[in-house]
DNA sequence: TAAAACTATTGATTATAACTATACTTTAAT
DNA sequence: ATTAAAGTATAGTTATAATCAATAGTTTTA
């Protein structure tokens, strides 16, 4: 048994493909058949099924797979322990972010970090939590960035921030009045909302608690981004929900739109995700440090109350 | 880096020494020596300081040692999950036992657990519990059986009966015309031990109160033996303490010289130990049940009182 | 200072992982 | 049913890498 065979199996059973796994390994597929044909041999166990298409997992070759995940992640732990004992902090580092969140926080943080850890090839690309989710459990991306709490055993969260959802009232809306609005006087139809897939969204149907899918709303639409919802509000479509951070880019104008909410403030929890498995975990304590270091200064907000961020079922 | 690399790094930080070690990997020194090399090569770390003699790990050779053992032991842990998986219970089970638990739990359980689990090769050998923890920790036998609890992270203890000590108390004792003994009336310079090492002796020691190491005995005598304390306190030496199972082989003769303590009893509690890594816990888990059946007949006491069997520092 | 004990190096040999080419098998489509 | 497509297994070959025997180099011990 080799770790290479391990890895093989692993490719394998993601893919559910042999010929898509061995591109992976960068190896050809022949590699691939015999060296898994040769570890089933030393096992005395057949580890896939290739008689369903696409290629299945055992019973024996599920519990395999399972060990073999501790094991090659243990293994590549020791390049980890390496680093850390001789203070290197470097390689590649392969970070998701969700959408919501990137434009705003990345900019804060990316040019100090990469100017303090120049031996770090930092790979960034915009997730959605689920994706994130999905690409920590299977060691494609070694960090996130989403809102939290996610509860997933296999997921580690650290709290980065607390970012307080804000509103954006245009002039003729019936809370442009008030200085500070309410969580009970939120109207869900009467929110412009982004599109399924954006946690965010999820974490304002949360929020209004009148929410109960009666949708008396003459009209449905979700944007992808925050600036659309703020085009939509001023065009008297209703008002909108924005997360802190994006109102610091507003033009003057556009502030005098922004309402804030009486405390208990609602306020979604931003966390650095990583895999229970703690890879790379002195660049993920490194990226930790880098952006509370940035963070203190812009976000500081005590009296918050959490949202959830998942979708409740059946709601 | 592969795992027979880390096998080979094992066995040298063991032995401390390459010649000794490739002997127990199966291969010659040169090939330790060459794939050692490889394999600091890739970490880019040096794991041995050679300079020193016996050879020493460096700092970052600790650290890799130690992972390794895990990578290695997460690897050895497959084979076990096919075997559990398959219901199979065989392969080569190293057990180690104490010399005072030996000869009288040994025989009431042996062949029924071979009888039970033909293709386990069991190989039993008699230690000291220092051997058998050091052993444990070593991956050189799998499981042992020993006087707890033993206070030591690394060894799990599943507890498999409690074994009360009893007087051997000779005719012209003081203590002969008592029906049951108390610790209180034990005098330690009264009493016949066995010889250092064994943790019965630690034990006894521990359970007479009154020692305070004034050795105002005429005479010190310990003995390897059981049989010997019994022959000695016959020529009227003092009494002696035995573990309760001994006494089920005592002649109707000697038998008359036992003397039970009062409630609660002290006792000794007897574990199966294992490694905390769990390997092998299917068989490990087989032999607790085999012996767990055949000791629930002989051998159950409700009120006692455990006796450490470690060496209380500076007594 | 020589012998002993050990580790590293060298070059030959063997074992094996990986490749190319191709055969085989199964599924899907006409 | 027949063919094409997709995918896996096998055979033969090559390249790589592990191992060995022999020996050189190093350090320790007597």
């Amino acid at each position: 048994m080799t770790i290479t065979q391990l890895k093989y199996v692993l490719s394998v059973a993601e893919h559910q493909n042999f010929t898509v796994a061995s591109e992976h390994c960068y190896v050809t597929q022949p590699t691939l058949s015999m060296q898994i044909q040769k570890l089933e041999e030393e096992l005395e166990a057949k580890i896939f099924n290739r008689n369903k298409k696409p290629i299945q997992l055992t019973e024996i070759g599920e519990k395999i797979v399972k060990q073999a995940k501790i094991i090659v992640d243990e293994s590549n732990r020791i390049i980890d322990i390496v680093d850390q004992q001789k203070g290197f902090i470097g390689g590649e580092f392969k970070l998701g972010i969700i959408p919501t969140i990137m434009p705003t926080l990345l900019p804060m943080f990316l040019k100090i970090f990469i100017r303090k850890y120049p031996k770090v090839q930092l790979k960034i690309e915009e997730l959605t939590t689920e994706e994130i989710m999905k690409k920590l459990q299977d060691g494609h991306i070694d960090a996130g960035i989403a809102a939290t709490p996610l509860e997933n055993d296999a997921i580690k969260e650290q709290i980065l921030y607390h970012e307080p959802f804000v509103g954006y009232v245009p002039q003729e809306h019936r809370l442009y009045e008030s200085k500070k609005i309410s969580i009970d006087n939120l109207d869900i139809d009467d929110i412009l909302l982004l599109e399924d897939g954006h946690c965010f969204k999820d974490s304002v149907v949360n929020l209004c608690k009148a929410y109960r899918n009666n949708n008396k709303n003459p009209f449905q639409l979700q944007s992808g981004s925050f600036n659309t919802l703020i085009k939509l509000s001023k065009e008297g479509l209703g008002m909108t929900l924005l997360p802190y951070l994006q109102t610091l880019d507003l033009s003057e104008k556009d502030c005098e739109n922004i309402r804030e909410f009486e405390a208990p403030v609602p306020a979604r929890e931003v966390s650095l995700l990583y895999h229970k498995s703690q890879l790379k975990i002195q660049l993920i304590d490194a990226l930790k440090q880098v952006i509370d270091s940035v963070v203190r200064g812009a976000i500081s907000f005590s009296d918050v109350k959490i949202i959830s961020p998942l979708q409740k079922k059946g709601a």
